[in-house]
DNA sequence: ATAATAAACTGATCCAGATCAGGTTTTTTG
DNA sequence: CAAAAAACCTGATCTGGATCAGTTTATTAT
């Protein structure tokens, strides 16, 4: 048995909410009647760190990424994809401001839930309660790993770890077309752009990798797994 | 308004526990029933990632370092003192298994409490349940902040941070016996403790801190603030 | 369609901090 | 209390990846 667990930058949680299932009609309409859905574009800001938190959001279609930054420069949390919360942590009366920003990758649609009436189904349901808890503690966990994987790795490492990422879990297929430009990328594996270039053309080269402009396709899983796990 | 909001690399959680307040005493003579207190010596393993939990646990007096490992590298999550818990995401009944190790820096005392009598709690009293989503979701920006130091600020910085950290909110006041070694202060700001060494070298020329072996003084503040900020 | 702007790419240079290779002091242990 | 083992410290060297300073290729807007 390894004992050893691995650490990647994965930036994706697979856990899909099943959390809404578990109220009862009367509670699922209470939400319904205090939700609405909102479309963002690509590259629009969702939310704002530091900004009043009047609503607990659900993104129901597309891709975002979550962020915080101190001006200069700036780190990507997680990315949120289909079935996932945006600004969780306000479940709790502590945070009444966003702990991060958020933005859209590609065009989103996003389900705004009135936190009053959220906190009000956490305190009735403990069901739902305890669902919240397990996607806190889930988004805890994989966190730490992203956190190991940009501190501990070196550069090949953290993009690789990207980019199996988005094939595995993004995406769900090995070839895709790519809707984050080098400077994302560089983003989410905390490098410079001119880094991730070099480094997606030396990809190429070793045929682990095909890309061409936005058209991307992993050639080689298994060595691009190994340099995620060596480093 | 400065709303460019600080992020520090500071390792521990002003939080208190009050949760075991909310419990009716029926509750809380039902978890005293379920619980055992332990004594750990400095440096002995508390838990060990990925290893079964049966317990979650409360240090009850000490300090400890919470961290996750691959076997070469280690990064600190976080440095747990008294009235906090290990083990926590153990609540969500999807994670059985540790998901960071920890070890005693002093002589620790750490309070077991039966998981299943904890989850039970969790299930009977909604604003337990809340308490225990609160603390999950301070852990969470704490991480956050953490994350956000060590992978964008420079070394100064880093150790600037971890040493108000210390004094701030671990040993609340400006001297102390430092009871980490050097290794210790460098795994907590990530980096060899050779630079350490020389950081804290510096620090101490420029006049910043007196450190004689391990007893440890802040003597200005200020431009110490200064460098974790910009640093 | 064309100008303006942003993204992608390339090569040259530089530096923060790791690593290595010692020596010294403190702590632990038999 | 001596020996062994950690922890601490110092200087020299090395390197991964940032930064800078461009050019070229795509987008976007007019």
């Amino acid at each position: 048995m390894d004992n050893k667990l691995k650490f990647t930058g994965c930036t994706i949680s697979t856990r899909s909410c099943k959390c809404f299932d578990i109220l009862t009609d009367a509670q699922r309409k209470l939400l319904d009647d205090n939700s609405v859905n909102i479309q963002y574009k690509k590259k629009e800001v969702i939310c704002k760190q530091g900004g009043f938190v009047s609503h607990i959001m659900y993104l129901e279609k597309g891709l975002a990424k979550v962020f915080i930054d101190n001006g200069e420069n700036s780190l990507v949390l997680r990315i949120s994809s289909e079935g996932t919360f945006l600004g969780l942590a306000t479940v709790s009366e502590e945070h009444n401001t966003y702990q991060y920003s958020a933005q859209a990758y590609v065009d989103t649609e996003i389900r705004q839930i009135d936190v009053t009436v959220f906190r009000q189904l956490v305190n009735e349901n403990t069901e739902f309660a305890k669902a919240i808890i397990d996607i806190l503690s889930s988004n805890s966990v994989q966190i730490y790993g992203r956190f190991f994987c940009l501190t501990h790795k070196q550069a090949y490492g953290r993009l690789a770890d990207i980019l199996l990422c988005l094939s595995d879990r993004v995406f769900k297929q090995s070839e895709f077309e790519l809707p984050l430009s080098r400077k994302d990328l560089a983003d989410l594996s905390g490098m410079s752009s001119e880094t991730v270039i070099r480094m997606l053309k030396k990809f190429h080269e070793d045929a682990l990798i095909d890309l061409d402009g936005k058209n991307f396709k992993v050639l080689d899983y298994s060595r691009l797994k190994h340099i995620s796990e060596t480093g």
